[in-house]
DNA sequence: ATATGGTTTAACCAATTGGTTAAAATTAAA
DNA sequence: TTTAATTTTAACCAATTGGTTAAACCATAT
C-alpha cells in the first residue's frame, strides 16, 4: 500500500518515481509528459507506477506542489532573513540566482502550469498557509520613510527584483537565440549578473546624501 | 487547394482557422491543444481543418512562426527606431508593455515552446534572417564611452530591460497569487510600471554631472 | 445548366495513452 | 518457513486523438 508519508521502508521506490516524474513533468509539462516515459525514467514498469500513484494527476500534483514549495520557500527564506535591506538584496541576487541556475526549468514549469490552471495555485496557498512577504514590504516602506531609498511601491520593488533574477533563466533559450550567444557564454553572463546586479540595483534605489546636507546625522 | 499566400478568395476560412488555432495553441500549448477544439473554436468541422492544414504540426508551425515574428518585430522596431538612447528606453517600456498587455499569453507561449524544442528557434531565425539588435548594442557602448551612462555590458542592459518588461506579464498569475492581488489591482500595477519604469531605469544608468565639474561642456 | 471549389456529415482507422487486471516471481518480515 | 508486501510480466480495455475517406451539399462563376 501507498503511505502518505514518505517513511524509511517504502520510500525508496516512491522517491525513485517522484524523481523521475519531477524530471519528465518539469521538462515536458503535464500534457506533454507520458506515464510510460516516467516509468522508463524510473527504471520500473507502468503497473508499479500506478500502484504507487494511482493516476497521472495524482503524480503530477505531488510534483507540482513540491516544486512550488521549493521555489517559494527559497524565496521566502531569503526575504524573511534577519538582515539590513541592502544586505538582503545582495543575499537575494546571489542565492536566488544560484538556486535558479541549478533548477533552471523550475520557474518556467510552474508559470506554465499555473497559466494552464490557476486554481492549483489558490489550492496550494490555502493548503500551505502561505502569506505575502509582509516582512520585506514593511522593511521597504520603512526605508522609504527614512529616506534611505527613493519612494517606490514595495510591490514594484519586489517585482523588479524577481524579474531581474528569474527572467534571464526562464527565457535563456530565447535570449541565446536572439543574441547569438552559446551556452558557456550565457553562463558567464549569468555569473556576471550574480556579481553586479545587486550593487546596480541598490545604487538605483539608494538615496545618496548630497554634500549640502552632510552635516546632518 | 491550399494557397501559400493568403489571398482574397480563400482567405476567410483560412484566417478563421488561424485565429482559432492561435487562441487555442497559445492558451494550451502544442501538446495541450486538440484539433477538435480548434475546429470548434473556428466554427467549422475537423475535416475542413485538415483540408486547409494537413497536420497539427503544420498548423502549429504557422501559429508559432507568426507569434515569434510578431513579438520579435515589435521588439526590433522599437530598438532600431531612430532615437536618442533615453528616448528609446522610454519608448520601449511604454510601447512594449502595452503590446504585452494586449498579448499577455504570447511570451509565455513562445518561451515554453522553445524550451520544448529549441531547434524551432534556430530554424526560425535562419528563415527570417533575424540578426541581434546591434544598433542598440552600439548605441549603449557609445553612451558608456561618452560617460553619459555607467559602464554596463550592453547585453546585461538589454536583459534588464526585457526582464523588467516581460516577466511581470508572463508570471502574472503567480505574482497575483503570492501577493494576493486581484485582477484590477494588478492591472494598475502594470500601468504604474509603464509610467515609472523608464524614468527609474534611466536614472539607474545615467551618470549625473557632479557640481564640481559643471563648468565643462 | 454544369463544372468547380468550398463545406458538411459521418463513419471510420490506427496509434497512443491512461489505467486495469491477474497471475507469477521476488523480496523482506514474522 | 510461512506470510505479507513488492515488483514484474503481459495481456488487455476504453477513451482519446490525429488523420482519412467518400458521398453529398451548396454556392458561384462561366
Amino acid at each position: 500500500m501507498v503511505n502518505d508519508l514518505i517513511n524509511s521502508n517504502s520510500s525508496t521506490t516512491q522517491i525513485l518515481i517522484l524523481k523521475a516524474a519531477r524530471k519528465i513533468f518539469i521538462k515536458k509539462g503535464l500534457s506533454g509528459a507520458r506515464m510510460q516515459e516516467i516509468a522508463d525514467e524510473a527504471g520500473i514498469n507502468k503497473a508499479l507506477l500506478h500502484y504507487y500513484y494511482r493516476t497521472k494527476d495524482n503524480l503530477f500534483n505531488a510534483v507540482f506542489m513540491e516544486a512550488l514549495k521549493h521555489i517559494q520557500s527559497e524565496f521566502f527564506i531569503i526575504l524573511n532573513s534577519d538582515r539590513d535591506l541592502f544586505d538582503k538584496i545582495r543575499f537575494f541576487f546571489d542565492r536566488y540566482i544560484s538556486f535558479l541556475q541549478e533548477n533552471s526549468f523550475l520557474p518556467g514549469f510552474i508559470i506554465h502550469e499555473i497559466n494552464q490552471n490557476p486554481d492549483r495555485l489558490v489550492e496550494f496557498f490555502k493548503n500551505a498557509g502561505i502569506r505575502p512577504p509582509i516582512n520585506l514590504i514593511i522593511q521597504v516602506s520603512e526605508e522609504v520613510k527614512n529616506q534611505r531609498i527613493i519612494p517606490i511601491n514595495p510591490i514594484q520593488f519586489l517585482l523588479n527584483m524577481l524579474s531581474l533574477a528569474i527572467f534571464p533563466i526562464i527565457a535563456s533559450p530565447l535570449i541565446k537565440g536572439i543574441f547569438e550567444i552559446d551556452d558557456p557564454d550565457y553562463k558567464d553572463i549569468i555569473e556576471q549578473r550574480k556579481k553586479e546586479l545587486a550593487e546596480w540595483f541598490i545604487d538605483s534605489i539608494m538615496i545618496k546624501k548630497s554634500s549640502n546636507e552632510e552635516q546632518k546625522e
